[in-house]
DNA sequence: TATGAATGAGAGTTCATTCAT
DNA sequence: TATGAATGAACTCTCATTCAT
């Protein structure tokens, strides 16, 4: 009872994470995280100040952190197609050890702006768009180094972004042809493949 | 007043369309949508049964139709290059001709499962997945014929088409970092470099 | 065209009354009307003030009109049970003869203060009391003059109307336990026995 | 503040149960309810589904409840003429003890139908048709046994039955001639008087 | 005269948030 | 600290009535 503070808000986070990620943040109500939790409604508001503060707190902590070492991790790297092996191992891994399952980030992707507290549209769209200009580097470095094709480095990070993006979110995903997303095609889908796919293109 | 050849019909579905991607569905309400029409609100409904309705009107119409022809337009191509190149290009023009200032479609499918209009579900589901499925044979025909490598065809099919949705999309993601899209950029991409990106990959 | 003013006013009216009878007041509307009686919404205005009205008219027309000449039936009856006899038997008429399915005229009763109509509401609350009064003079008449018991007048009112009503009705009302209400049963109920029942009771 | 032992739950169920005896089902809006109760609209639905719901409650507690134990009630009386009287005598009190200021049980019985609830609509029709079979056989038992003359126990039922609900309601019935029902007149009234005129009928 | 497109007040219901305990 | 009863703004949808044509 006494040592439970830290751990009251986080019991908080986690079932509001589920739920965010089972229901989606609609479709969530407070009570059911409460619920959830194991708590009243209103000791939800003794941790956090709004649903918006939930899902905020939730974004920084189990998304953006993430890929808060993605920098430093893709420095470490010679060459522009271990960086972007980096950056894919680095997306998988951020989706799969945060039990990502359904579309989470996408969903916050691309709803992001249905929200009204301006902190977390900020967060998203930061994170959204720092990813976009590692991508953008690795590419651009690539292509000045010879290492790549000389292709538009904005056009390729579209490409290479789309797909990883896909790529790593289309298990979750509600749309998804379920003919194809068989257990064993789901575990035949390796980021070496995929970053290969990328390099060589499909072209023999 | 004179220019009134637009039936009001029209009107709703135009202000509807419009809000929905500026503002999404769950943020469009139905008083926005008359106000924005210029009607009263009482003169939606005889218009459409409902705000489900409407949306699912505007996708068979605005998003749906364009891809009718599609399995017709890549029989009639040779290759299996050519018919991804068919495929962009009607991926473009749908997106562009419909106006697209926000990711309607990749909303849609994002978001689709927190509809609970079935009709509307399955419409968007059947899309989604008809695509994915004309993308798949492309790519798994070009394997079999050796127009193209030995690859996986459901992984070569996630990334194309992820890199294809995030190509015709990018324009009108909210998070798109700003610095990169200028007018002049937007204009310079072009799905015959974005076709030569997948086919070719990265290295020289 | 020229000679249908009476006769669209009629038509109004025979569509409103077959329908509130079917589907009750509450549940018509004004669309249903319209069409039912095969002209456009507005038309139904250019006849009645609003659905207060139709429904007046219909009460004044329909039900009050068929206890107009009670009165001057009854008087012209020489004693009290055949003037009750009289009574039942008009009763009857009047629910039969206009086709009085359910339970229309219950329904106006026991609703009756659910309209804001004073008119209606006057007129609804006239018709049952004047009908109640002519039963308790009936039975005030038959007391007095020796042909019936030294009942309470009022308290024999009571019951003989309220068993009249009920057995005037009982075929359309919803609630009625079906097993009783066959095609035979209710062709073998006769006004006649009914007023013996009241006349005689039960007793051997 | 003191006096504070209802539940708010119950001040619910009142204020409701009042609003629907003195305007109708239909009238009565949730916001009166809630004004009535002295809270806030939301708090109505805090401890109740919806507005049907309330209803059901109150029709099951109200009504309903009332005869639940009529049928071992009248197993006890040894005649049929005994049993119709406890049976009076249950319908005075159920409808007098509940501060019935309106015929609310003849009300629900001629309306139900206008409900869209099923689970409402069959807890009326049962209660109604409930009491009905149970008339129905004490009279057909009195006729074979003797008790009574060789009527049609069907149209004797609903003689009575008519007879016992427009006794019980009369009072509240809106339409009931005033001049009739003063004070002394609804005292005079006893449920011996009118047993003993279904028994005996107006005859001398 | 006849129309039906247009209206908007008003309905039941939801749920994030507040606050007295 | 913890609660959950209470709230009311906001939502979608209904439909009797109006009025320009």
């Amino acid at each position: 009872m006494t040592k439970d503070k830290r751990s009251k808000r986080e019991v908080i986070l986690d079932a509001a994470y589920n739920l965010f990620i089972d229901k989606g943040y609609w479709d969530t109500k407070i009570i059911d995280i409460a619920d959830s939790a194991g708590i009243g409604k209103g000791t939800v508001y003794e941790y956090f100040e709004s649903k918006d503060a939930i899902f905020l707190e939730l974004f920084k902590t189990k998304v953006a952190a993430g890929y808060e070492m993605l920098p430093e991790i893709l420095s470490r790297e010679n060459n522009c197609e271990c960086k972007m092996k980096k950056y894919i191992e680095t997306e998988m891994e951020n989706t799969s050890s945060f039990t990502f399952s359904r579309n989470f980030l996408m969903d916050l992707m691309m709803k992001s702006d249905a929200f009204r507290n301006p902190a977390l549209i900020e967060s998203i769209h930061k994170l959204v768009a720092d990813k976009f200009r590692i991508m953008f580097h690795i590419i651009e470095e690539g292509v000045n180094s010879g290492e790549f094709r000389k292709v538009d480095p904005l056009l390729a990070t579209i490409s290479v972004m789309g797909g990883v993006n896909f790529f790593v979110s289309i298990n979750f995903m509600p749309f998804a042809p379920r003919e194809f997303f068989t257990k064993e095609n789901a575990s035949a889908m390796s980021g070496v493949d995929f970053l290969d796919l990328i390099i060589n293109g499909l072209k023999p």
